[in-house]
Parts: structure tokens; sequence; C-alpha cells
RNA sequence: GGACAGGUGGCCGAGUGGUUAAUGGCAGCAGACUGUAAAUCUGCCCGCGAGAGCGUACGGUGGUUCGAAUCCACCCCUGUCCA
């Protein structure tokens, strides 16, 4: 393989971040010598970015660590067309105060891994509705329109896989690429920005941005991939039974970002701690290596780690004080679910849904039926079980893993 | 504008007049086994109801019929081909 001059490079390749690259020589010459602003594109359709974005975060965060600047790119002005990879139906449309109250919470996140400011290597956040948003359709198809042709963007795979698959395709999606396009070279003029970054499906879409930059301004700029990440069983990363895995703290508590990594697949704690956390790579050797049980020791450190980056050291010490206090004791943690009751029984039904573990009458009974619910960690069988609160807090779960609080008022 | 093929539960996909809340697969939940892992096996998997049962559901609206996801009409949407 090539060995990489410039820090930038050696970090992200020995930490699993480098799927393609563009002309990594040049690239690697030109981080060696210069500050290299780079800059990774982000969608504002939700009030929260879940795990599936934390590799690109933490890839801005990796750009700082070595010295460059990241921008965070935030696409208020592409949310408004949507992105056609791999969706397989055209999104809803987001009004731009949405959009607006969607970038405000997603800034927060960031604002934790990366350092903000004025400085050189200070990250900043743009909204490319800024620029977008000011241009107008026909000053649109004059100076961008010329440099793409139809036949080659009909190459591309985000649009190649929809017109297999026979699925639609619209003209506004159509244009996403171009407007992709112009934002890297508007931050390539505006900013000195010098390399794109993002998932691999985004190749398609940085090559356009690298191509329109050098056709209208001459100016050679880089992309790079990482690769996609899925878990080793194959599922998409971020994504759970009760939803996506989100960064923000009011749309997920704590403790469940934190049992989120707790529970990690075996095969997939070395590659997470290299890509989730700042661990020196000797420490997450020795503990990737452990073996059998062994190894949910090093999957209480990646929960740590992580939730601590995210959440912060506070939030990272109570989850795993639940944790151990609820699994390991037997006990109770503050941190698990709470219900509050004013009388002096609740039916197993109730507390069950009242938990949030089940979300209808009929889902609760049948998680009784199941022999899956448990007052104070004995099955319960009977639907119609009322649990008496004698004043003190009594534990019910939901299967082994997941338990709360039913507390006395 | 015309011809043809389609639109079924979170997804994929059967079903072409009653016994169909709708085969099967995936995803999910729970149980067993374990290490809060994986794999495997078992059960569950629209809502309400203790229950018999009731309500809602197969793109939309009407209609035929004792009875429709299934037949008819019109409409909407998607795809393929033709103009």
């Amino acid at each position: 393989m090539t060995q990489y001059k410039s820090p930038l490079l050696r970090l992200l390749e020995e930490r699993g971040y480098i799927h393609q690259l563009t002309d990594g020589e040049a690239l690697d010459a030109l981080a060696s010598k210069q500050v290299v602003p780079g800059y990774i594109g982000f969608d504002a359709t939700a009030d929260s970015l879940h795990v599936g974005s934390l590799v690109q975060i933490m890839m801005l965060r990796r750009l700082q660590q070595a010295g460059h600047k990241p921008i965070v790119l935030m696409g208020g002005g592409t949310t408004k067309v949507g992105d056609p990879s791999g969706k397989d139906e055209s999104r809803k449309m987001l009004t731009a105060d949405d959009i607006k109250a969607n970038i405000a919470s997603i800034r927060k996140v960031f604002e934790k891994l990366l350092t903000f400011g004025d400085g050189p290597t200070d990250a900043i956040m743009v909204d490319n509705d800024d620029w977008l948003g000011k241009l107008g359709y026909v000053d649109l198809l004059r100076t961008v329109g010329p440099n793409f042709t139809i036949n080659r963007m009909m190459t591309f795979d985000s649009v190649k896989l929809r017109l297999e698959r026979e699925q639609p395709l619209t003209f506004l999606e159509f244009n996403y690429m171009i407007l992709q396009a112009y934002d890297f070279r508007e931050l390539a003029l505006t900013q000195g920005c010098r390399l794109q970054m993002g998932g691999s499906d985004q190749w398609g879409n940085i090559v356009n941005g690298i191509e329109l930059t050098r056709r209208m301004e001459g100016k050679e700029v880089f992309g790079l991939t990482t690769p996609l990440l899925t878990t080793a069983d194959g599922a998409k990363m971020g994504k759970t039974a009760a939803g996506a895995v989100w960064l923000n703290d009011d749309a997920l508590p704590a403790y469940d970002f934190w049992q989120y990594w707790r529970n990690t697949d075996d095969r997939d704690v070395g590659r997470f701690l290299r890509l989730f956390t700042d661990m020196p790579l000797d420490e997450i050797a020795r503990l990737e290596s452990l073996e059998g049980s062994d190894i949910n020791a090093a999957k209480v450190v990646l929960a740590n780690e992580v939730t601590t980056l995210v959440r912060g050291a506070e939030a990272a010490r109570a989850a795993e004080a639940t944790a151990a206090a609820t699994f390991a004791g037997g006990g109770l943690g503050a941190d698990l679910p709470t219900l509050d009751v004013a009388e002096s029984e609740i039916g197993i039904i109730d507390a069950l849904i009242g938990l949030g573990f089940a979300a209808s009458r009929g889902e609760a009974k049948r998680l009784v039926a199941g022999g899956g619910a448990r007052v104070d960690g004995e099955a319960v069988s009977d639907e119609g079980h009322r649990i008496v609160l004698n004043g003190a807090e009594i534990r019910v779960s939901s299967g082994k893993k997941k338990h709360g609080i039913v507390r006395p008022v």
C-alpha cells in the first residue's frame, strides 16, 4: 500500500477512513506543506444527525487533529431538492423554517467534536442555501449547465440505480448533483477549500465537484470517501428497532446511546474503536485482541469513549454506572427510564406502556404472554398482574436488556 | 394522446368473489442457549377488548353482490412501448 507522508493521510489511513481517494500523492504533498481546508456536506432533513453520520463527523475531527481546517457544509439549499442517492423514493419537502431549525439543532453536536472559531484551523459551518438560494435558475443553467453532459450524468450510480430498478427519478432530484458540484466550486473560491470528503455513496457527486471546479476555475481539488459502514451482520449503522440512534441529547437518552455501543458485535469492536474514538492504536489493538467474554471490557471502553465524545463525560459515567448496577448488580441505575405512579399500585400492562416498552396494550400483553415481562427480575405471566408499590422503587423489565423503574410519587 | 403492465400490512412479495386480518421471506420483539455478542431453534408480530367479539385495512371514489383485496365504472399515481 501507499506510504503517505502527511500526518493527515497517515492518520486517516491507519484508522480506516479511506475508501477511495482522487490523486492521493498530490493530496499527500499538499497536506504536508499547507493547511488544507476540507468539507463534508450534511443533510438538514432532521433535527439531529444519527450514528450513520458519525464517521463523517469524526473524519472532520481527524482533519482538525492533523492541523487542517474542517468546514461543515449544511445542505440547507440542497435539502430543498433532495439527494436521490440510495433513496428509492422522493422525500417530502421541508419548509425553510424547518430547515433552519434543523441546522441550529445539528450544530450542537459539531460543537462538541470540533473547535469552531476564526483561527486558520478552526472549524466553520456554512449553509449552501446562502449561495444556492441567490442563484436564479437561468443563472444556474448558464454557469453550471455547460459543464455537465447528460450522457455523463446518466452514468452515475445514483442515477443508474434508479433507472435499473425502474424507480422514478424526478428532474428535481436529477439536479441535485449539479448543485452539490456547485458547492465545492463555491467553497474552493470563498474558503480556499481543497478537499471534499464523504461516504462512498457520494463519490460520484464529489468527482463532479472536482471536475466542475477544475473546468470553471482551473483549480485542483481533491476527493476522499469512507467505506460504507455496515455492522458485521450486514445492517446499516445507526438503525435499531426503536429507530435511528440519534446523536443529539434530546433525541435519544444518553443511556440508550451508551447501550447501542455496548451491544456492538464482537467483530466490529476494533474497527469502531479506531473510527469513533481518539484512543491510541496500540491500546485499541490490545482491546481488539481480547477473546471470549473478555471482549466485553472492550465494548465498555468503546461505549464510554464514544458517549464521552458525543454526549460528554458526565453522561458517559452515568450511563456506565447505570449499566453496571442494572446488569451486574441486578439493582437499579439512575439513568433508566422511570415511570412515576401516584396510586399505590399499577397494572403490569400500564407499566410496560408507561415505560415505553410497548406501543399498545396489545403489544404489552403479547410481551407478557411471551414471558418477556419481568418485575424485579421475576417473569410475570399474568397480564392482570398488579405491581404493588410499598413506597419503594420497583424494577420492570422487557426481556433481559431493557429495564425501567416504577417509582411511587 | 394511445397500447400494455402495475399500485397489497415497516420492506419485499403471494393471493383474482366467501372458510382471508390476508401464504411466504426480510426487518422487529420475546423465550431457550450465551458473554448485555454472533449463530441456531421456538413463539409473537393492525388497534380495542378479560373474553366471545368489535373496529379498521389491500391507491381513491362510487357501484354490482347475501358477501369484494379479488368483478364493474370513473379518477389518481408508477413503469414499459408507440405517437
